[in-house]
DNA sequence: CTGAAAGCGCTTACAG
DNA sequence: CTGAAAGCGCTTACAG
């Protein structure tokens, strides 16, 4: 059954040509080296009618290109990169490119070693949104000339390209907008994490509650918690809180938590309580009431990731200044945040 | 900055011992080719010195293994395969091998031809969920040796490993309890597709309606259909179906339009309208009123999918049959499909 | 116990 | 216009 796999030699052999002449040939170069027409056709021809495939493992070793992009995120299942994924995947196979990916689940020992694999990998390019305490090691592959990409939060200190959203400005709008409908008692629930898009978003909920001269309520939770812990704790933390009369999640899954939080409760929304969410989710639109949420351009972001990687591998850009691209999000008003006897 | 890639050979050369017996250092084969400790300790000590690393492609041209699997979905960014490649993922991982991966989005030639770019690749197996007509190219690869996991559909007459959940059984198990609650009037929303799933869980359908002599009532989609287009095609179906006083959805997103065409219509549910749906979401467990769910065990699917094909490429399996692991999913029954007076 | 050599399948100066 | 040859970095019979 399993024929043989031919090569460029058995190629050469069976048309008595060259080794070169079929690679040139094959690689669309044999204008540039004067090949005839004839010979051009007879080869085509014949790569065509044996359905002739170059072997990627001996040409990436050949020209040190690997046509792979090395994908690093947090969760692959999750809401906001699962979509991004796609997307990118889409853009990057128009261009020839494979992906290969990984979840890091914010573990940084798995990141780090993750990005060892792909580095032996010789993928030409990353695309990461990095956990905690990653600076040394992005430095250094950015230091090797691969071109890294860097989105969702950033790294301090490393020189890259970045893409993201406006995090701490979403963020105080959002915070205004509890105010502006007659919430009074604003709550943060966020991760205790560092990462700079959880900082900017804290920042965002600060600067708005500090202008306003009100006192933060903040609730920081870990990442890896699991989710019935999670619940629990925001439970815990309303009734410690019963001031409370609004509440604003850092990320979808915190508000998934939280939305089950508040049923066990039986606090009802938006009148117990109101809720807004950075990110989106089916869920949140369907939800009764439907949750009020912060919406990143996801395609956008996508876009513009891919496009900037992909420029920087073609090396169309080795001079251009490394650049940090804010793509601003959209706050969706939904019935979550509407203050009904206002 | 970017320091040169040390190489097997300039180990070799630093250390004055031959290539060969660096190469057998590093892979563990010492013993076996009776190296003295003195040698290894020293070319291990020197390699981990200067933290060398093999040259993945060019051992992977040496081997033919490139410790690669590739993973075909329809969706990466689905609440279905999203969850099961970050399992996979994780597993894999563990036994150092890399995925690589491609969302289908239900196309077949999308599917061929990055089934082709793998091989390509030469990955050292496939995990595929198949769209429709993939037959002939699956059977190929399989012809050439290479193991291949088709799971979530079977593809008829390919003779491999497959991994699934009984579709059939819980379609018609949704359906009876449907019946006794008291629902009369069920319809079922699904896609226009083949696809062998999409199949059992029509026949599980058909089987209940047939056997308490109940007419059918159905709804085929497209695939590829605008998430608003679905939702109004829903409508349109249920005002041509006044009589229907229940819904089981084939899929998780063929439900979230159907959330929305219900609420857009001023249904209520279970009171107007009774719903299960196949597979789980976050969205299910939060709804108002928590929707009835056919859960798939999505550790136990991941899990099964990749030891059966780490087995395969490890060859411990070669004479073994082939298996069909069906895994059951779990009727897990809420709000959404209770008649309060009955 | 160890080393020289061929080979994996391609690319690319270089020489004619 | 075309071909012989070296090289990418590894592995693995084979010979000693």
């Amino acid at each position: 059954m399993a024929e043989k796999k031919l090569s460029i030699n058995d190629i050469a052999k069976h048309l008595n040509v060259a080794k070169s002449t079929v690679s040139f040939i094959i690689n669309g170069k044999a204008e540039a080296h004067r090949i005839s027409k004839e010979q051009e056709q007879r080869v085509l021809q014949y790569v065509k009618e044996i359905g002739f495939k170059p072997h990627y493992m001996a040409q990436s070793l050949a020209t040190g290109k690997s046509n792979s992009i090395g994908l690093i995120v947090e969760n692959i299942g999750d809401s906001f990169f699962g979509p991004i994924a796609l997307m990118i995947e889409e853009q990057a196979k128009k261009s020839g490119y494979r992906i290969i990916y990984s979840s890091t689940l914010g573990d940084t020992q798995a990141a780090l070693s993750v990005l060892q694999l792909f580095r032996d990998t010789k993928v030409d390019g990353f695309i990461i949104a990095p956990p905690l305490h990653m600076e040394e090691a992005v430095q250094q592959v950015i230091n090797e000339g691969v071109p890294v990409i860097i989105f969702d939060r950033t790294l301090d200190g490393v020189e890259t390209d970045y893409v993201g959203t406006n995090n701490r400005e979403m963020a105080e709008k959002a915070c205004e907008h509890f105010l502006e409908q007659g919430f009074k008692e604003i709550a943060f629930v966020t991760l205790d994490s560092s990462q700079s898009q959880m900082q900017e978003r804290l920042d965002g909920y600060l600067s708005c509650m500090q202008s306003h001269h009100r006192a933060p309520i903040i609730l920081q939770m870990a990442y890896s918690e699991e989710r019935n812990n999670r619940k629990q704790e925001i439970i815990d933390f309303l009734q410690h809180h019963p001031e409370v009369d609004a509440i604003f999640f850092a990320t979808n899954y915190l508000c998934i938590s939280g939305l089950e939080a508040l049923r066990t409760l039986g606090k009802s929304i938006p009148d117990d309580v109101g809720v807004i969410v950075f990110d989106e989710h089916d869920l949140f639109r369907l939800f009764t009431p439907a949750i009020t949420s912060i919406v990143q351009p996801l395609e956008q972001l996508s876009t513009k990731i891919i496009d900037t990687l992909l420029s920087r591998i073609a090396g169309r850009q080795t001079k251009q200044a490394f650049q940090q691209h804010i793509l601003p999000s959209n706050l969706v008003v939904r019935e979550s945040s509407l203050r009904k006897n206002i």
